[in-house]
DNA sequence: CTGAAAGCGCTTACAG
DNA sequence: CTGAAAGCGCTTACAG
C-alpha cells in the first residue's frame, strides 16, 4: 500500500509533476489528466507521504502542545485537559495534527523533540520559566502560551482574567452577607492563584472588611488532597468563618469533603465558592458555586492565533484576556 | 537557527557523512572527529531535522493515538484521558512523540491523516467499527486497540476483564446482604457495559436471585446526566431496591445526585457501586465504592506492545486482559 | 496545460 | 575510521 507519486504517474500515464499538482491542488492540470490521476490514486489507495511533502514544502501541518506540569493527571486534568480538548477540536478544523507532550517547567527535552520534528508552531500550557520562554523565542518557531506566567510583552499569551474572577467571587459572597470568611489560596507563584486571591481580598477590603493572615491558608499544591488538609488546618485555627473561597475547584471540593467529615454541611453551616468551573463542579454533592474560566475558548483562540502567526501575521495583540463568569450553584445559599 | 548537517560539516572540517554518524550514533567515528562535530553542534545550537531523517530512515518515531468518541470530553475524559496520560508517559520514555486525534467511530479521516504522516504505529482507543479495523489492517501500519470491541483475533487488543469486574461488584453487594437491587446499565453495544452487567447478573443468578427487567435501566449514554435520569426512572417504577450497581462511575455519580434530590441518602437508604475508579470516585461525597479498571496499565502496555510490533515482533499474544479490583469506599455500608 | 531537472536534509551502502 | 555518491518521495521553478 505504500505507493509513491511515481506509481501513480506510471499508471495514469502522466509525469510525476502532474500528479503532484493534483494532490497538492496547485498549478494547472487538464481535466482529463486530473481524472486519470484521481482514478489511479483511488485504485491504489495511494496516500501521499506527508513526510516527503513537509521536507520540501517546509511546513509539516503539525503543531506541538506541551503541558508543563509536574504531576498526573495531565491530559486528563479537569482544567488543562479541557483546554487540550478545545485545541484538538480547532486544530482538526484547520487541518493540523497535534503532538501532545508533557514536561517539567524547567526542562527543554519536549521542546527539543518537537523543534526537531519541525512543527509549524507550539502551544505552551501552564507555567514555564523565563529561560525556556527565551529558548522558544530564539527557536524561530511561532508559539503561544496559555495560562502561563510571563511578563514578556513579546509573547502571545492567553489568560483568564483571574483578578476579575476573584472580584466576582467576592461580590457574590458579599451579596450573600458573608462577612466572616476564609480563603484557601493555591500556590502563589502561579499567576492564576495569586490574582484570584488578590482580586478577592481587594474587593473585601474595599467593602471595609479586612482579612487577617489567620483566615488565609496557603496551599502547597492545587489539588483535592490539599483542599482537604486546608480546611482541617483552618478549622483548627478558628471556627469563626461562615464561608470559604478557594482559588480553584479541586481545592474547594477537597475542603467540602473535610467539612462533611467534621459533621458540618454545605452550604448550611459553611458556604463554599470555587474557581474554574470544571465538569465535576456541576456533579458534586452539593454542586459547586464557582467562577467559570474560559477553557474552551482559550483552547480555540490559541490555535487560531498560532495559525495566524504561522501564516505570517505577527501583528496580533500579545495579551488576550478572557472574562470569567459567576456560576451560582448549591454550595452557596440562595438569597 | 535552522542549520543543516552541512553547516556542521563545514565548521567542524569533516564530511557530512561523519556528522550524520555522530548525530545518529551509528557507524565508527574517531574520537577527535566526534568532538569537533559535537562542538559545532553545540555552538550553532543545531537541531537535526527529524523530517529529513524520517524521510530516509523510514520511521518517524511518531505514534498516532485516535480516540473514537462522539462527544466531549475526550482527552479530558476521566477514563480515556487517564489511558492517554499513561500512553504519553510511556511513549516519552521510549522516545516516541504522540499525535492525538479524536474522531467518530465510523470516520477514517483521522486515520488517513495519521497514515499520511507515516506514523510508526497507531493506538486506537474505544469503539470503532469492523470496517475501520479492516482499513487499518490493510494499511500495513502496526496498531493496537485499547478498550474497543472486536472479535477479530488478528488484532492486538487490550481490555479490562469487565465480566470479572461485574462479578466482583455482585460478590461485594451479596456479601453485604443486598438482595433487592437495581442495575443501571450503560450502552449495551459497548463491550464493557455489556460484560459488566452480564457478569453482575450472572453472579446474582448463581446465588439464587433472579433480576427482572424492571430492575434494570438501560442508559443511552454513559454520562452523568444519564445516571441522574436513570435513577429517577427506576424510582418511578418501584421503590423496592436497597442498592444500585451502575456500569460506570459517571452514571453512578449521576444516580447519587438524583438520590439525594429525592431526600434520600447514600449509603443509608440506598447503596451504590460504580465501575472504573475514576479520580472523582475518591473525591465525591460520599466517596464511591467501585471496581478499579487498569487504565494506566493498559496505556503503558499498549505502547509497549506497539513498540514490539514496530520492531518486528509480531508473535505477541493478541488479547491482553487486565484484572479489575474492588475498591470499597463509603457509598456502601461497612459490614 | 505538462514534463524534466534540481533540490529539500538527511542516511546508507560502498570504497578506500 | 572517513568521504563521495546515490537516493528517500515529494515540490518548485523553469521551459516549452
Amino acid at each position: 500500500m505504500k505507493y509513491t507519486i511515481i506509481d501513480i504517474a506510471t499508471i495514469s500515464g502522466v509525469s510525476k509533476s502532474t500528479v503532484s499538482r493534483v494532490i497538492s491542488n496547485k498549478g494547472y492540470v487538464g481535466s482529463d489528466a486530473r481524472e486519470k490521476v484521481l482514478l489511479a490514486i483511488e485504485k491504489l489507495q495511494y496516500k501521499p507521504n506527508a513526510v516527503a511533502r513537509a521536507m520540501v514544502s517546509r511546513h509539516t501541518k503539525n503543531i506541538g502542545v506541551i503541558i508543563y506540569r509536574q504531576h498526573h493527571p495531565i491530559a486528563s486534568h479537569p482544567f488543562y485537559g479541557k483546554i487540550l480538548d478545545a485545541i484538538l477540536e480547532k486544530a482538526y478544523e484547520l487541518g493540523y495534527s497535534i503532538f501532545v507532550m508533557t514536561d517539567k517547567e524547567i526542562s527543554s527535552r519536549s521542546a527539543d523533540f518537537l523543534l526537531e520534528k519541525r512543527v509549524d508552531g507550539l502551544i505552551l500550557i501552564s507555567r514555564l520559566n523565563q529561560e525556556l520562554v527565551d529558548y522558544f523565542k530564539s527557536s524561530q518557531t511561532p508559539f503561544v502560551m496559555v495560562n502561563g506566567t510571563t511578563d514578556d510583552s513579546d509573547v502571545i499569551h492567553l489568560v483568564n482574567d483571574d483578578e476579575r474572577g476573584g472580584e466576582l467571587a467576592a461580590e457574590h459572597m458579599l451579596s450573600l452577607g458573608l462577612t466572616r470568611i476564609a480563603i484557601i489560596a493555591g500556590p502563589q507563584e502561579h499567576r492564576s492563584h495569586f490574582l484570584r486571591s488578590k482580586g478577592f481580598q481587594k474587593t473585601y477590603n474595599q467593602n471595609g472588611i479586612e482579612l487577617d493572615e489567620n483566615q488565609i491558608y496557603y496551599a502547597d499544591t492545587s489539588q483535592f488532597e490539599e483542599g482537604y488538609k486546608a480546611f482541617q488546618a483552618l478549622w483548627e485555627r478558628s471556627h469563626d468563618f461562615q464561608a470559604i473561597f478557594a482559588t480553584n475547584d479541586m481545592i474547594a471540593l477537597g475542603a467540602i469533603k473535610a467539612i462533611y467529615e467534621k459533621g458540618l454541611q454545605v452550604p448550611k453551616d459553611i458556604e463554599v465558592v470555587g474557581f474554574d468551573d470544571i465538569d465535576y463542579a456541576a456533579m458534586s454533592n452539593p454542586t459547586l458555586t464557582t467562577i467559570h474560566s474560559a477553557k474552551t475558548r482559550m483552547g480555540h483562540e490559541a490555535v487560531l492565533m498560532l495559525d495566524e502567526w504561522i501564516h505570517g501575521n505577527t501583528s496580533q495583540k500579545k495579551m488576550q484576556m478572557f472574562s470569567p463568569v459567576l456560576k451560582i450553584r448549591n454550595s452557596t445559599k440562595a438569597k
